[in-house]
RNA sequence: UGUCCGAUGGUGUAAUGGUAACACAGCGCCCUUUGGAGGCGUUAUUCAUGGUUCGAAUCCAUGUCGGACAGCCA
């Protein structure tokens, strides 16, 4: 476990809540050395967005407190754990966390993560201790007799039969059951507390139970497995941990956990827990078992679809690490189950991607637009900005010929009212370039649009004597002989209500156009896109290339994610336009 | 009808006995070679009733509504 305390960050604008506040006033009372969080997934599925905030608030706090946060794999149940999810944790939390509290990151001497299982014998012996007390004792019931003995919320539970076996035969048996010599199911181990508590988990909770399963840290060593009562508050305790933060669903637990460690007589200061609301968000699904479900029934193409709230989902779908902190910044921390609406991460993530996008031209659905008074096989050369937002990323050259494509969206052959872009006989700014006019539209047999002829105004672009003159839309456009074609996924919620788990079966509220596919036409500089790289395609939104993506082999493939489109205040103005999808 | 927890604009949060504020969303205007970004403005809030107090979102009481808990899951 890492002690050396952490230098408290400079200036950092820290969110306030009620746990910060309680943590500041032991800072304050120099109550304990040094403020040891943990954030302790279990390995049984991918990390969502929900323990994107606890884990900005564990290590948030560590980072602020000048403290240490501990990743630990709360792995005390092998029969639904797996290394992959204990891999894809890793992966998630050092990536979540890179650059901003990674040095608050509490590591093992081998420079390992934290696992409960690290603490299995340690655990064992406290479950002795307890024994020798007469706190703890072997229980035969079977699983439905314990059941019935324990009552029900507003019933007291009935004591049971081997409550009061002598502490040498509870030796014996938890030392036999170790040994593996009784079956899954015939026995635990159970603390000796009050079948009549009003709190259920006082209820001679279980601490130890058989399963004869292999573990994937600690292999066919054990075969009693701790609960996770008994294994998470030792853990704890073990690790130092001063504040165990956790989500409302433990609020009863805590006085289980206040008893297990207050009954061992443990040297303090004890760890103490704490617990906030958990993450909803609207539009989306946040329980493991439902994502799972998900991913097991195909109806996305794994744990990391962009579609799901997943950290991986995320991550791929090119949502950045800051923007997901600075969401959980925003959230803030409370005890009321609220739902958060979805613009919130929205707004997040365009204020992120809006700073660092690279700007580049892309039609997504084209049609072709020719300049009837450039010469044909001429192609100069316009000078683009890469990012409004910051000068220093530069400018580049895209390349203007006779035929183009523009937006099959940005032309309308009857537009409605303030209808900005091009239509018969208007005119229209091509971004970084010529006012076009359009002069005629050309159809097929089927009346299909298939082309427009344009005239230039051949001064008009950057420089040029009419470059000033003010034109009220402006629209993006490639060059028709030089575009490069791209494969762009088009993510839209994954859900088409803002609660699908409030009742039913969520499922029925997928959204069957949550993705579509279209080949767009790109800029040619896109060939050189970098796979780390956000791009904000003007006009339309930002994004992103999909690990998809064939970039060095002979016959590059580019694969773009787009993560979020473009606020559009048109299309909230026109609602039965719709251009690609919403 | 048990125990614990909670309730502040549409949504999420702040105000810690002293002018109910911030963000998102919405709406309007300005600006704009992105209908983006930005700027300005604006609509809208203390669950109810009683009490304590000069003064209550905040303290107390009662009620209402909501959530969690009866896995050998975490």
């Amino acid at each position: 476990m890492s002690l050396e305390p952490n230098a408290p960050p400079a200036a950092a604008p820290a969110p306030s809540d009620f746990i910060r506040e309680l943590v500041a006033q032991h800072v304050a009372e120099h109550r304990y050395p040094q403020i040891q969080t943990r954030f302790p997934p279990e390995p049984n599925g991918y990390l969502h967005i929900g323990h994107a905030k606890s884990i900005c608030l564990n290590f948030g706090i560590a980072h602020e407190f000048g403290g240490v946060c501990n990743l630990r794999m709360d792995d005390t149940n092998p029969t639904k754990e797996d290394i992959e999810y204990v891999d894809s944790i890793i992966t998630d939390v050092n990536w979540l966390i890179a650059g901003w509290a990674d040095h608050c990151l509490g590591l093992t001497p081998a420079k390992a993560p934290f696992y409960a299982s690290d603490y299995f014998d340690q655990i064992y012996e406290y479950a002795v201790a307890l024994i020798k007390q007469g706190k703890a004792f072997v229980c035969d019931l079977s699983p439905a007799d314990m059941e019935a003995y324990r009552g029900a919320p507003d019933r007291p539970g009935k004591d049971s039969p081997f409550r009061n076996r002598r502490m040498e035969e509870n030796l014996d048996l938890f030392a036999r059951m170790r040994n593996g010599e009784f079956p899954d199911g015939t026995r635990t181990l159970r603390a000796k507390i009050d079948m009549a508590s009003s709190n259920i988990w006082l209820r001679d909770p279980i601490l130890y139970r058989i399963r004869h399963t292999e573990h994937h840290q600690t292999g066919a060593k054990w075969c009693i497995y701790p609960m996770y009562d008994f294994a998470h508050c030792l853990s704890d305790y073990i690790e130092g941990i001063t504040h165990s933060i956790c989500t409302l669903e433990f609020e009863v637990h805590r006085p289980l956990y206040d008893w297990i460690l207050q009954n061992l007589a443990l040297p303090r200061p004890l760890p103490h827990q704490y617990e906030f609301a958990r993450l909803s968000l609207g539009y989306t699904v946040m329980s493991k078992r439902k994502l799972m479900q998900l991913v097991d029934e195909n109806r996305v193409t794994g744990w990391d679809d962009p579609r799901l709230p997943t950290i991986s989902g995320l991550r791929r779908r090119g949502v950045t690490a800051e923007a997901l902190r600075n969401f959980a910044y925003h959230l803030g921390i409370t005890k009321y189950n609220g739902v958060t609406d979805v613009a919130v991460l929205e707004h997040a993530i365009r204020e992120d991607l809006n700073r660092r996008a690279h700007r580049r031209l892309a039609v997504l659905k084209p049609i072709k637009l020719i300049i009837t008074n450039f010469p044909e096989g001429k192609t100069e050369e316009l000078e683009a900005v890469n990012n409004p937002e910051d000068e220093s990323a530069g400018k580049r050259r895209i390349a203007f010929s006779r035929e183009l494509y523009i937006e099959r969206d940005d032309f309308q052959e009857l537009p409605p009212p303030k209808f900005f872009r091009l239509k018969p006989g208007g005119e229209v700014r091509l971004k970084y370039a010529y006012i076009i006019k359009c002069d005629e539209v050309v159809k097929d047999a089927a009346g299909n649009l298939t082309e427009l002829r344009c005239t230039a105004d051949l001064e008009s672009k950057t420089g040029g004597a009419t470059a000033g003159r003010k034109v009220k839309g402006t629209i993006h456009w490639v060059s028709a002989a030089l575009a490069v074609d791209a494969e762009v996924r088009l993510y839209d919620r994954l859900f088409t209500v803002p609660e699908p788990d409030s009742e039913g079966d969520f499922k029925a509220h997928l959204n069957p156009r949550s993705l579509e596919i279209i080949t767009a036409k790109c800029e040619p500089s896109l060939q050189a896109a970098k796979p780390d790289a956000r791009y904000q395609f003007e006009r339309i939104g930002y994004f992103t290339l999909d690990i998809d993506a064939q970039l060095s082999t002979k016959n590059p493939q580019l694969i773009f994610n787009r993560t979020i489109t473009l606020k559009d205040t048109w299309a909230k103005a026109m609602p039965k336009q719709g251009a690609c999808s919403r």
